[in-house]
DNA sequence: ATTTTTTAAATGTATAGACAGGTGGTTTAT
DNA sequence: ATAAACCACCTGTCTATACATTTAAAAAAT
């Protein structure tokens, strides 16, 4: 399998939300987003740690870290002598933890696209100020994207974000970045929550998966918090016949 | 919280297997041996990082990974400016954990109940020993449990237990202890995976959980491991109006 | 007595340098 | 031509040092 070409190492953290990072974790992020993104192709070498220590300056221990630890997350495969190399897929630890959709159909070797359908500011309602755990009327934002599997539609994501920690929700470019890597670099996740359901879909729902009333779908509830606030109410439905929600523990 | 008292940390690298290990996995290994040894106990403070450099002579870089890759896998916490303590025991075996519902439903306040369908020894088919990882024909045991919250079904336990790992199975009387809590005595677990799904039942099921064809139900699969070999397999099958998974992750 | 400042300790990160060990290609000796 | 020796490169680990940040307690000032 052909190398990576190193010429622009130096555009490595282009396109990366300058959130204030240490340089490890900026490493991470950029090579995971080159892989997420396929820039990087499963089985291909990447830049070895001397090659990235030359191109941005900074020591190898750290780019040894980011790589040490990337390769703990299962995004890629280490071998002595000769290289490191994007992995096939991802392990299947922290899927229950991260969910980043994209990350996830990107894992199975697919397709993922995403459509926006809403994006709004708005002033929480009752029940969305209970839900984020602030006053009614404090400013959220809305988002609706439906996400797609092989152009088959596979989840609907719904969501509410506390503006005052992520105030540039809705000036994000949600094809190029999925929410989740926006709030994660804004108010880093520290805890959450998730609860799941079996339902029946609504008349909308069934259109936007394109299945029929009679197809049982997969709710998750999900709220993530940074320190004591809650970032982000999500749900996420997924149509029963094209998901499944793996979860590994132990270790 | 106690500290734990450093006079004798010479000692960490007793009662381990003399493998040819790199220090920081030593390190780690005789760590996580005072903790699941009961030792050190949880929420105790251990000695710090420039403690174990002084007691060992080691470097506090290979202290510090070792303690890291600890806290990565949830075995310690560290606070900064506080110390290093015993992690509390792993959050997510809490939340995914449906296996005993018995206490779930007691901790709900409701009345548990089960009636035992099915229990017999038999030799796996081959799907069977494919999902335990056993050879076809290995002695297994099969047992299907209806449990019911407050007289209504809440749950179908499909299970098939490795005969060699769990022998007396079929002895157990089910009305007093859950299927978990003998399998956890005889062969503990390691190690565990589930998959969640959406689904529509079967018209069997529909009768034993009285409740429409219609109804979405929410599917847990789950192989637990002892070690390198898969305990149990079961199927958990719940009515999506009456069951909600419900998990929590960080701190 | 109360508040403020300082200090010591602990973790978090970054760096430079060193050596070990694996891999594959090149050179050299046979 | 073949085999052995060599070498360049890569990952894996360990060390020593440095500085930043957080925390709690001690010391100093009010």
């Amino acid at each position: 399998m052909s190398d990576i070409t190193n010429s622009n190492l130096a555009n490595l953290f282009d396109d990366l939300p300058d959130a204030p990072l240490p340089i490890y974790a900026k490493l991470k992020q950029a090579i995971s987003l080159k892989i997420t993104s396929g820039q990087w192709q499963v089985n291909q070498r990447i830049p070895s740690e001397s090659e990235v220590v030359k191109a941005l300056g900074v020591s190898r221990m750290t780019v040894n870290r980011a790589l040490r630890e990337l390769t703990a997350e299962g995004f890629l495969v280490r071998h002595q002598g000769l290289g490191t190399f994007v992995a096939e897929k991802k392990a299947h630890s922290a899927l229950f933890e991260v969910h980043n959709i994209a990350e996830e159909v990107a894992a199975r070797g697919h397709k993922h696209r995403s459509e926006l359908l809403v994006l709004e500011s708005a002033k929480a309602t009752m029940e969305e100020a209970m839900n984020l755990g602030v006053r009614t009327n404090h400013g959220i934002f809305r988002s609706v994207v439906l996400h797609f599997e092989n152009d088959f539609p596979i989840q609907i994501e719904e969501r509410i974000v506390n503006a005052n920690l992520a105030p540039d929700y809705d000036k994000q470019d949600f094809s190029l970045h999925t929410s989740y890597e926006y709030l994660m670099s804004v108010a880093p996740m520290t805890e959450g929550e998730h609860l799941v359901e079996a339902i029946l879909p609504s008349p909308v729902e069934c259109e936007r998966l394109r299945i029929q009333a009679s197809e049982p779908c997969l709710q998750i509830k999900r709220r993530t918090w940074a320190g004591d606030d809650i970032v982000t109410a999500a749900r996420l439905l997924h149509p029963g016949s094209r998901f499944q929600l793996f979860g590994h523990f132990g270790r």
